[in-house]
DNA sequence: CGTCTCCTTCGACGACTCTCGTACCATGGG
DNA sequence: CCCATGGTACGAGAGTCGTCGAAGGAGACG
């Protein structure tokens, strides 16, 4: 109806539309952070329904909207499941180094944590 | 008076204390990041009244509250100034090449705004 | 067709953020 | 001692964010 087709294609910002104040924001939610490094830890792309999130659906739909609009992953429909990428060679080409640092940070930061939580 | 003393000591977390969530969400903002930027272009420390933000100078000292409570910067008094410096020793040993990744990051968007936007 | 699964939309709520103006404190110089 | 300078505290207002539940659409599969 509107401009705003709810069906088939999912809309997506050019790699020049990516904004770095953006992505830092995208990624500085701990379930979207998380979201992404389970993405990157993945061979391909992932189904939302992968992901084992402490939130409702609908709060998933709301964090996937956020990484796809601020252009961190590109999304695509395959029958009733949506599958999820990395934009990884898009940020690559604006951000050089960024998502590996931030995806190493993540990693550091979680084993760190984990460490001191459980005590080991 | 209170256990908050206004006057001489600034709360600055500890390395070990400081998230990579609350870095992130601390340079998602344009004028924090600005901040860091020109931080990161100078020799040392700057005072606050060195920068020059399109804020007042409420929101500015709310600007530099994020960034020390976020572990990003260290914050002293010296006189009647305060001077900033960025904890890149704390940040790159808990992150390592995050915060260059950033700066660099950020350096490239802002010449690539400004050459948009000035059609040159 | 019926139904199941997956995901979306909508409206709502509380919390947090950014911004400001005004009043204020602390240091330093005349 | 008074005042100028640099920064803070305290509301307060507008906006955004993360979260949810209920209702519903689109494919797949019997």
């Amino acid at each position: 109806m509107t401009d705003r087709d709810t069906s088939r294609t999912l809309a997506h910002p050019e790699a020049a539309e990516i904004r770095l104040e953006g992505v830092l924001h995208a990624l500085s939610d701990p379930v979207r952070l998380s979201i992404v490094l389970d993405l990157a830890g993945s061979a391909d792309d992932l189904a939302c329904s992968h992901f084992d999130l402490p939130v409702t659906k609908s709060t998933t739909t709301h964090h996937f909207r956020v990484l796809r609009e601020s252009g961190v992953v590109r999304q695509a429909y395959r029958g009733t499941t949506k599958l999820n990428a990395l934009r990884r060679d898009d940020l690559e080409a604006l951000f050089p180094g960024l998502l590996d640092s931030i995806l190493t940070a993540a990693a550091a930061e979680s084993s760190r944590l984990t460490r001191v939580t459980t005590g080991a």
